[in-house]
DNA sequence: AGCTATTAATAAAT
DNA sequence: TATTTATTAATAGCT
């Protein structure tokens, strides 16, 4: 597409391989920009030199950073490359199509991804959100019940073993377990190793790749992991 | 560069804008991949499709992982070669098990699958939803805003078409679109025929296909300004 | 998925 | 380095 064609191969003399670089490079990010015009589609591309200069373009709407971070927390992907294509497999694609949307569904739902949301669904998101943190704060006192409950016993266990030490204390804990008293706790410092990833929350904060094999807090084997 | 030019703007026809989504995308692809031979470049680009699925591009002496690394820190060099990608079948199990997982989490912030969780993952989990409301609420206000400013420009407008009627209004409204004055609105009713679908929330059921293209944005007749 | 008429990108020249 | 122009390459609309 020129006077001629030209070899696909490295360009030797170097002037000319300079021109080639800033002409293709405006043509790369423009048939980028294109794109993501055209097909709505969220675009980045990340160019280095020869001579070690970082170039960059982002779609619009986005940026590098965001575009960067969602592709960290994409880690299972299709993988075309521009050999074989695997596009086949009806399932598989819709497979790839639940996960694209179920991970666009988590990280609207931790607040990411949010452009292009117009007004009513974002009103729609936070109503989501609200019956979430609902349920988690009943969980929450129920779980706390529970323990209280398991400590009350606890309690009248030992004082019931060693001679009936301190019998107020435990009428005083026996009642509050029962009824719908206030429950105040301080669970909130976070020495916070990572219970994201056991959560299955992998919030995916830019260049995290690496899974340091993080054991925190007790037990609970019945959660799934995000990797 | 085909039949006829087009505009440059989202193509609405879904299919259409599927082809050229696919074709571009190649197009796109080979580009960049011309571009790292002949100027001996390392070149990456990442593509969500509107559709939400990735697709990539990275040079073949690299790894987007590479490029993205080195993005992060830019001031740096370094351009050998590294691992190679490839894809084996046990990817549709890999698939499956990953839309589970993301079921789960989506589940657990909309306040289901709860059970089995200790008081610091509710915690955490309650942490992560508040979080996600604000950046939301944030958003909401960012759009109100500019819907707010678009009315008055258009009210602005009309001010000026129809000879000063009304002066001291647009005077009114031109004050408060600057500030941050408090905003209420009623969007809440929801005559809603899918708002899940554009909102990518209809987690469990999957088989949707149809976008009953939604249009709520910009005229905000139902926005009322106090103040 | 393939097939052309056209437009767009660009190699070489200036 | 910017502009021009002859060619090749990409692709829009069809099928």
């Amino acid at each position: 597409m020129g006077r001629g064609k030209i070899e696909m191969k490295k360009i030797e003399n170097i002037s000319s391989r300079q021109v080639t670089f800033s002409k293709r490079r405006g043509g790369l990010f423009k048939k980028a920009e294109e794109l993501s015009i055209l097909c709505d589609a969220q675009v980045g591309v990340i160019v280095f030199s020869s001579t070690n200069r970082l170039y960059k373009f982002a779609s619009s709407t986005s940026s590098m950073e965001k575009i960067v971070d969602r592709y960290n927390s994409c880690p299972a992907d299709s993988s075309e490359h521009a050999t074989v294509e695997n596009l086949a497999e009806p399932e598989v694609n819709a497979l790839k199509d639940e996960v694209a949307k179920l991970r666009l569904v988590t990280g609207r739902m931790m607040g990411k991804e949010l452009d292009g949301l117009d007004f009513k669904e974002l009103q729609q998101l936070e109503h989501q959100l609200t019956e979430g943190i609902l349920s988690v704060k009943n969980k929450k006192e129920q779980v706390l019940l529970e323990l209280l409950e398991k400590s009350n016993l606890q309690i009248e266990e030992l004082g019931r073993n060693s001679c009936n030490h301190y019998p107020e204390n435990i009428q005083a804990a026996r009642k509050s377990s029962g009824g719908s008293s206030t429950v105040v706790c301080d669970f909130d410092r976070e020495e916070d190793s990572d219970t994201s990833l056991r959560l299955g929350l992998s919030v995916a904060t830019s260049q995290k790749k690496k899974v340091p094999k993080i054991e925190c807090t007790s037990n609970s084997e019945s959660l799934m992991v995000l990797d």
